[in-house]
DNA sequence: CGCCGAGTTGAACTGAATCAAGAAACGTGG
DNA sequence: CCACGTTTCTTGATTCAGTTCAACTCGGCG
């Protein structure tokens, strides 16, 4: 529960009592690799934190090829936040890529806390405008930048992800064929 | 100040009291078109609510072409969400384009109020919820779909903006160039 | 061994960018 | 109200990044 501390603490400065209140409700799981988290078409009841392993979001595009969303790595928050927050149904997978370590909570219990304290809705409010950044410098790489230069700010921001994940899933991610980043990549 | 009410209790269920707590903290303010409202590379410090009018975020790429990343319209709030809620620079402006007629509410005041009302502190985070949702179709749009089904797309769903903007500002928004915006159209 | 999925390489194709030139619309001053 | 210059929009020809499809390589494993 080590990462989970640290993670919460990173973002929202705690009583311990308010703190030890979020850390109980979370449920602790292990989970093996290929453990799927979130089935399209249901809502995802659950915010998950992943003390260690790996996941993605993806689902299948109209040519029924598997199309990498997001991948989400230890120490980090997992859900999908539309479905999650908003609580319709998911139009993606979740999955787990590695045997995993996870602590989980329901939306109920969540919104229970947002209820019944201040500073966890304000938790709530932190991790949401947190997900917005990540989401806005996406779509803004996806707009803006080359296929070359979105594998190249992947390769340095995330450079373990290249040993634990498939090219083909990379490839997908940055939003081009497996192909593409073949070459991209043998070109030094 | 209709509106603004209207757009706040479409979001929360506030008591009158909480209501009229957060309305009498915003700031009513006309400003003529062209006013920029956030010059990149300041932090921006006041979130907007249009009553009336209509406002545009933007930045100047590489190649000092002008490219439009967001419209807003009258109904809704209006603000650099990183920038706002981080309270880091701004990567791009905000400018009017048509005059407008304007609620604003400084970062300071509206992080008072966040710690003053609870409920108010929720108010935020559904914002930034409803914010991370439109960032995220938004980066589904730009990844996945072809310059001619996001014209469709913005054809549908906002098709004032269509009257109100240059046939160039629309095009940097979807993420292509003006001669082929033209295009698209010429073909029914 | 031989198969099988993952990755690479090659050749042709395509959607959109680029560059260049016109046409239309707009506004300002005479 | 018209003439002019400026800005906006369209049209055409060419180029380019990335896709598509197909064949080939490689490493693991039953």
């Amino acid at each position: 529960m080590k990462r989970l501390e640290a993670a919460i603490k990173a973002r929202v400065d705690f009583p311990a009592s308010a703190l030890a209140r979020l850390k109980e409700e979370f449920v602790e799981k292990k989970l093996p690799k290929g453990e799927l988290l979130l089935p399209m078409g249901k809502v995802c009841r659950s915010l998950f934190f992943i003390e260690e392993g790996l996941a993605r979001s993806f689902y299948y595009s109209d040519s029924g090829s598997d199309i990498s969303l997001w991948f989400f790595r230890e120490g980090e928050f997992l859900t999908n936040s539309e479905s999650f927050f908003q609580q319709k149904p998911s139009i993606y997978n979740i999955e787990l890529l590695e045997d995993a370590h996870l602590y989980e909570i329901s939306h109920q219990r969540l919104e229970q806390l947002f209820e019944e304290l201040h500073l966890i809705e304000r938790f709530g409010r932190l991790l949401a405008i947190e997900m917005l950044g990540e989401m806005i410098q996406r779509s803004h790489a996806m707009q803006f930048k080359s296929a070359k230069e979105r594998y190249n700010f992947m390769l340095e921001r995330y450079p373990d992800l290249f040993q634990r994940l498939r090219l083909s899933d990379i490839a997908s991610f940055l939003g081009i064929r497996p192909e593409t980043l073949s070459r991209i990549r043998a070109k030094h």
